[in-house]
RNA sequence: GGUGGGGUACCCAAGCGGCCAACGGGAGCAGACUGUAAAUCUGCCGGCUCACGCCUUCGAAGGUUCGAAUCCUUCCCCCACCA
């Protein structure tokens, strides 16, 4: 079984754990950084590796237009190509439903893509998706679901809801007919995704659906932190918490923020995703424990302190919030790797964090405190 | 000494009688970003004001005009070429 996970410890729902991948174990609740076009933007995977990131994820849709599966394939596959050999996830594409609104057509059979690099179209449907994921050889692949927004009615979200369920389905049967042995590709583990925006009727039905379905080696929850109030996303997360498997790691795609990964973990999520380190992380935006830090503020001029004085990463024991400043100010590219980093890090040890917390029986105690600082949004100045 | 061009807000730079507190860019300041069409985007950017609005600006000083950054006169200062 190249696909396992067990938890030795728990708090309410959260639980510390291992899922263990073809390519390594991952203590969770883990943090993953995204790496789009196979690669985490900036950050090398000496990098990622020297912020402690043990998974990470690429994307069907991109690497499908760019390079093509294809050349993945032949180049030894996703993690030889990229040149990290830990567990990768492959997102299907389901977000660019979502994210290129005007350049897409959805019906039954799948979805119509213009390119947005060519405007070449494409049709992406859910059997044609796992043959891209299964070319590119990540661990996980993720089924092709239909995003939509986070305040849809009730008739979209339930309309989205089954047309994901139906695709789970057609991709569900796609995927056990490729053959490993045969087809000479790697063991991978296929994710269902649980959809259903903010209703709770939509979200129990998809997961007791989902959980009915299959032996599944894990199970993702879409659909969130897409423009929904937070309240909503967390009463949703109870409400699946409540209906999926205990034994299997729930991945909540594309989560999020420091306190959207505590307030996940406590509800018993296992695994999250997030560009917001790295975009943030570019865009001149630092996480501390004390809440978001802007880098290029002129408050921070002749700042001799790290970003974050807690902080164990290499920027923070390296550089001053002045000469950060500094490199964004002047444009400078180091600067938004090292933020990168940083902000990387700070979501993968926040989840280590959580894990020795759990593990202590301080759960609790640990998100509360946490929580209160990140929120109480502390002044930068000394 | 002669000829020509020019002096506009922190910088560059449009405007050349009313629609001008003055196009645009830069700098500066602040904010946003959640399965990455993002090293992106948004707002502010003479002063006072929440705002309506008021006040002070376009090298200087006078003048023409109902009205001037824009026209006239003088002066100051830059740049180019010629001697």
């Amino acid at each position: 079984m190249p696909f396992a996970f067990s938890f030795s410890s728990s708090a309410g729902a959260a639980r510390a754990g291992v899922f263990s991948t073809p390519h390594g174990d991952v203590p969770t609740p883990a943090f993953m950084a995204v790496g789009t076009q196979a690669t985490v933007k900036t950050l090398d995977p000496r990098d990622l590796r020297e912020a402690g990131a043990s998974m990470i994820l690429a994307n069907a849709y991109h690497l499908h237009l760019r390079p093509g599966e294809a050349v993945v394939r032949r180049m030894g596959g996703l993690h030889r190509f990229m040149g990290w050999d830990g567990p990768i996830l492959t997102d299907s594409g389901g977000f660019q439903v979502f994210s290129l609104e005007g350049l897409r057509r959805v019906s039954e059979e799948g979805v119509e893509f213009q390119s947005h690099i060519d405007g070449s179209r494409r049709q992406f449907t859910p059997e044609g998706v796992i043959a891209i994921e299964r070319a590119l050889g990540a661990d996980v692949i993720m089924q092709f679901d239909h995003v939509i927004p986070g305040q849809a009615p009730h008739d979209d979200a339930l309309d989205a809801s089954e047309r994901s369920l139906r695709w789970l389905e057609r991709a569900r049967v796609a995927f056990a007919d490729t053959a490993f042995a045969r087809e000479g590709l790697p063991p991978q583990a296929l994710f269902p995704i649980v959809q259903g925006g903010i209703h709770a009727d939509l979200r129990r039905d998809a997961a007791r659906r989902i959980a009915a379905m299959d032996d599944w080696a894990g199970i993702g929850i879409g659909g969130l932190s897409v423009g929904e109030p937070k309240p909503a996303m967390y009463e949703m997360l109870d409400v699946v918490d409540a209906e999926l498997p205990r034994d299997r790691p729930r991945y909540l795609m594309g989560v999020g923020f420091p306190e959207d990964l505590i307030e996940g973990a406590r509800r018993g999520v296992d695994l999250f995703d997030c560009v917001a380190p790295t975009r943030m992380g570019r865009n001149g935006t630092a996480f501390t424990r004390d809440g978001r830090l802007n880098v290029r503020n002129a408050s921070l001029r002749t700042d001799a302190r790290p970003l974050d004085e807690g902080c164990d990463c290499s920027t923070c024991a390296r550089f001053t919030r002045a000469y950060l400043r500094h490199l964004f100010t002047a444009e400078e590219t180091l600067g938004l790797r090292l933020l990168s980093l940083h902000n990387v890090h700070f979501l993968v040890a926040l989840m280590r964090d959580a894990r020795a917390a759990i593990a202590a029986g301080t759960f609790d105690a640990w998100s509360r405190e946490r929580l209160e600082r990140l929120t109480s949004r502390t002044s930068p100045e000394p």
